[in-house]
DNA sequence: CGCTACATTGAGTGAGTTCAAAATGCGTGG
DNA sequence: CCACGCATTTTGAACTCACTCAATGTAGCG
């Protein structure tokens, strides 16, 4: 499209931004990693077997602003996140484009790569990260090997499909406070997960890029967070968060309420037949 | 044309709905297809050998109204619609319902089973139809022998999750005009396709359920259609719609426009690969 | 320091929702 | 066959949430 490949982002993310005990990229800098790793990253249970493979994946280190793959090109790996924050963009025949995930430590992305055999988005890093190359052939023939990966390849690529699912139904049903309100409680847990405080935390990414995501303006991501703090629900200043009532954002909603008033009669009527 | 059988739902779907050519249902009502018409079906290429298979795939009835599958619901079959029309129902926590497919001939439904063994959805019939059931330990074992099948399950399933990427992206970023007028476009591509007229055709499911779907109220998609009714770009009675501007629908956006600005600009700033 | 990107906040507007009422279409039961 | 009942659709009027436009504040970097 516009390809300006010179400076990557001016200051575009401090150390002050990173996680409690973010592995420090530039040191942990590994080149290959086995099977088994890869698919602990995952969180696909291993057999024996599978442990045994010795096939080797490869590392691959991108800096903040860094492409990892763009629209149109071929496809023949998938990704999956060892460190770092990565974003996926979608652009439409209007040149309109739309965030569709922020894949972090453990995900997997590419996958829209397999249909036409080229990526349908683009993954772009928003922090150095360090990112393994899963060549895609490699990959179904050893799941072509072993029965269980394969059916937990499966199980990963439905998996995604989920996500997209949870997400357009997001965007379709709920107001913009029950949005944010979510996407905070999910970075929480996710970050929980990664064994960094899920309490405190410094977005990785922009008020744009959220709004993006969720469908929103810049705007009212930055007003809905200003809501929240003055609320108590969580304090916030800049990119660093730290949520105080993990509760009261998960429940949230404020829903369009009775879009679905007659719809739900109908279901508890047919329910009970 | 078609004598409806005692369907559940009162006067749900009356014979002037059916599309122009639907098979007649009753009539066509196979028991077993083999992989190479499944392959067929899926628009996925075959090779002698998969021709050859001579495993068989159960066809299953359902008359408009019945449930294919609810959440939950332990996942064993993936679907394959043979004829007729159905919606797929994702149900949050709080009972908010969202429509996020509407499956036809040739569509592929249930994927999102595998990931946790449920489904993660219910699949309602709207119409009559039939459906393939495709037990999904059998097709993956028929992957492992015939690798060229098991990549084109891969791409159907890579193709599903660029359906929802889509999705996700219009919800999250066209006004509800580019909806509805998207929408049109699609069923319009998609009865093309399937041999029935591009240009006149009845919707199959009520307005609540295009507004569920897109995002939007009922009264909202009402009042959409008549406004590209006045405009001249479409004819609407009821169900019955008639597409005058094929080209009109397929480039109107009307979109939220300046939200991408500054992002736009800043894509141009891009690293070296 | 000044530059640039990013974030916050305010005021006004508008697209789409909500609530309400009336019209249409179809099946059922008299 | 017609009248009634029910689901659906259409249309109107008022409201409101989120967007737009704009100005100001903050942080890092050359």
């Amino acid at each position: 499209m516009i390809p300006d490949l010179s400076s990557p982002r001016p200051h575009a993310f401090p150390d002050a931004a990173r996680p409690i005990g973010d592995p420090s990229w530039q040191r942990t800098a590994k080149l290959w990693s086995t099977l088994k790793e890869v698919c602990d990253l995952l969180r696909i249970p291993v057999t024996t077997a599978v442990a045994m493979q010795e096939d080797l994946f490869q590392h691959v280190q991108f800096k903040a602003g860094q492409r990892i793959h763009t629209i149109g090109q071929p496809f023949d790996v998938l990704y999956v996140v060892n460190s770092g924050f990565l974003k996926t963009v979608m652009i439409d025949a209007h040149g309109n484009d739309q965030i569709l995930s922020f894949p972090m430590k453990g995900d997997l992305f590419g996958v829209d790569g397999i249909h036409a055999a080229r990526y349908e988005c683009e993954a772009v890093a928003l922090t150095n990260c360090d990112v393994i190359l899963i060549p895609f052939k490699k990959f179904s023939a050893l799941g072509r090997a072993h029965p269980e990966l394969e059916s937990a390849i499966y199980g990963v690529m439905s998996r995604e499909l989920i996500r997209e699912q949870t997400m357009a139904s997001m965007l379709g049903s709920l107001s913009a406070e029950a949005r944010v309100a979510r996407f905070l409680v999910y970075l929480s847990e996710r970050f929980g997960e990664l064994g960094y405080s899920g309490k405190q935390f410094n977005l990785r990414m922009t008020r744009n890029e959220i709004g993006s995501y969720l469908g929103l303006t810049l705007e009212t991501v930055s007003r809905t967070f200003s809501a929240f703090n003055e609320m108590g629900l969580i304090s916030v200043d800049q990119r660093a968060i730290d949520i105080k009532d993990f509760n009261a954002l998960k429940t949230m909603r404020r829903l369009p309420a009775s879009r679905n008033r007659k719809e739900k009669a109908a279901a508890a009527q047919q329910a009970a037949a």
